[in-house]
DNA sequence: CGCAGCAGCTAAACCGGTTCAGCCTCGTCG
DNA sequence: CGACGAGGCTGAACCGGTTTAGCTGCTGCG
């Protein structure tokens, strides 16, 4: 190290000083980053990885079948949220998109052994997860995203998805809808499966017995569909919960075409907001979230179990409701 | 290393037998292969990276103001595409969203000074470019998506955006348009510069002298707003082509607004596709390429460089128009 | 004055691979 | 039969940091 040779002393003592470990006098400290500003160093990080057992990186995996992923801003905004606190802390983020849970897995297991990353960001968790036992097992550090439950010791972010549909029910229900359904994402997802719940639950609130739910892939082609069946079935919904953005601007073209007014006839929400809901005519009332802050808030979780902290579950934000022109009161019939 | 005392030879040989080097005898090499295999074997990549002075990983890194990002699923797919070439060979990729230009330019440096990345992908190509300089001035290699010219001796995978465009403007003057204007994206793209004079020179081809430019940054609320500033013009055009997809979305619905009929009153053509433009209704006429494809292209160029091979300029399929019903010849005026 | 204790530093081991000079053992050829 | 070359392998250096045992010299206390 030829910091040590300028600065006359050992490698030993370059190493505490910028690491700014104990050990080393100031005077020498000032003496050796003087010494490294002028040389311009940075530590290789290769280095430092293997003597430190670290990777100073976190993966993060997105396993979507290629068609159903991309039109959300969602994991752009949630990864430049996370790189927000991250950079800080110079932790990269070791991304890859594969087609399915397998490969998913695969990736992991392949990160571990050859430890590329020190932790793992886990997202869309299944209601039945292989991936939890995995991490567990692997003794690999994750984050949740989208807690709590159903994920064993690991530690999580979330946001209460059960107010924020009751929030969209108690909406549909106070302008005097009383035929509300909701057109659902994958099944197996655990928060499609806790909307669902919270669903039920408040429209039972609301006394309202009958509220068909249609599960998809998240598509537009599902979604449509999806609109096409509930509103050629014989008592059709007034209101219609969509899961996400891109279905509920498939389903507002669906009434257009079946002859369905917006919101007159029809009131249409979509789960996500995103520019599109705004530029589309009407804009659609939607449940928005602070992804970027969700994602700073991740991140600061997984930093502190990467500190050894004892992992616990962090709540985020409740996501609101933003009303615009997709919504009113049911025309009488 | 104990897979070398396990199979009884040097930690040497196990190396070279790992890597189907020479220096090893093909039973040797079996033996070892085996026992790597009982031991559930892997490298660590650290130590690889510090001696091989690699580390198999490759930067990306998106610099665009969060607002205009994330509702095209062009970098998805283009990620995509990516890591079906690279994952093969164990090549990670670092990604990192930023705000600017200038924080690109800083994560390369820091990127470089780490050692963290073999090579860059270099995206949303400038006129003037100072990334161009960076990377040549670092050595660091690179490959730029969206060539060719101006950018140095760095090879490039590109796109004839200029006949695209050519049979986009051959499309709506075959259809009778005699009113053509563009709204663009970022004026400081290359991309859209060269689109820009493609534009030019296919309306003149046409005998078209009076074409519209506007520029915008790709957001919907921009191209809305340019929309309406040339629907509200004296004569205002009889087909506008989009730079992209959410800028067409966003001016079909001022035109609706505006009581203009598409395509009867105006034909919409949108570049780049996206489920979008398919839900919409009417449906939009836009400009398909097939960005996993190309990802997965950019990536052989990539590894090719990485093999020492001279970085050349590759020219992916042309992006192809696909006709669906927002285009028709223009309404007798 | 003697000795414990501590701050400040050095030297060397270590992380887990790759690379290479050099050694041994054959087989081949003159 | 001896020299030579090639194949197969070993041992050690090396990559660039971190960590630790241990040394030195100073201070403080009995």
């Amino acid at each position: 190290m030829d910091i040590a040779r300028r600065a006359g002393v050992s490698k030993g003592a370059v190493s505490m000083a910028l690491n700014g470990l104990p050990g080393v006098s100031e005077a020498t400290r000032g003496r050796i980053l003087e010494v490294a500003r002028e040389l311009d160093w940075h530590p290789n990080n290769a280095a430092r990885a293997l003597s430190a057992a670290r990777s100073d990186a976190i993966g993060l995996v997105l396993a979507r079948p290629a068609r159903t992923l991309g039109v959300e801003p969602f994991f752009f905004q949630l990864i430049s949220g996370l790189q927000a606190e991250l950079s800080g802390r110079r932790i990269a983020l070791l991304l890859q998109v594969v087609e399915d849970l397998d490969a998913e897995i695969a990736v992991y297991r392949q990160w571990w052994s050859e430890r590329r990353v020190d932790a793992v960001i886990l997202i869309d968790l299944r209601v039945q997860d292989p991936r939890v036992d995995l991490l567990e097992e692997l003794d690999l550090p994750a984050l949740v995203i989208g807690g709590p439950g159903h994920h064993g010791r690991l530690p999580s972010v979330w946001a209460d998805d059960a107010k924020a549909m009751t929030s969209i029910v108690d909406h549909l229900a106070g302008l005097g809808h009383r035929r509300i359904a909701r057109i659902a994402g994958l099944p197996d997802l655990l928060h499609t499966e806790r909307r669902t719940e919270a669903f039920r639950a408040a429209v039972a609130s609301h006394g309202i017995d009958v509220a068909p739910i249609l599960m998809t892939d998240y598509s537009g082609e599902q979604g449509a569909a999806a609109t096409r069946q509930l509103l050629r079935s014989p008592l059709p919904p007034t209101a219609i919960v969509y899961d996400n953005d891109v279905m509920a601007v498939a389903g507002v073209a669906v009434a257009t075409e079946l002859g369905v007014a917006v919101p007159t006839s029809l009131s249409v929400v979509a789960w996500d907001d995103s520019p599109l809901c705004q530029l589309l005519h009407p804009p659609l009332t939607a449940l928005t979230r602070d992804t970027f802050a969700f994602g700073a808030s991740a991140a600061r979780s997984l930093l502190l179990v990467l500190d050894g902290a004892e992992g616990a579950d962090v709540e985020d934000h409740v996501p609101v409701l933003v009303q615009r022109e997709s919504t009113s009161a049911p025309s009488p019939n």
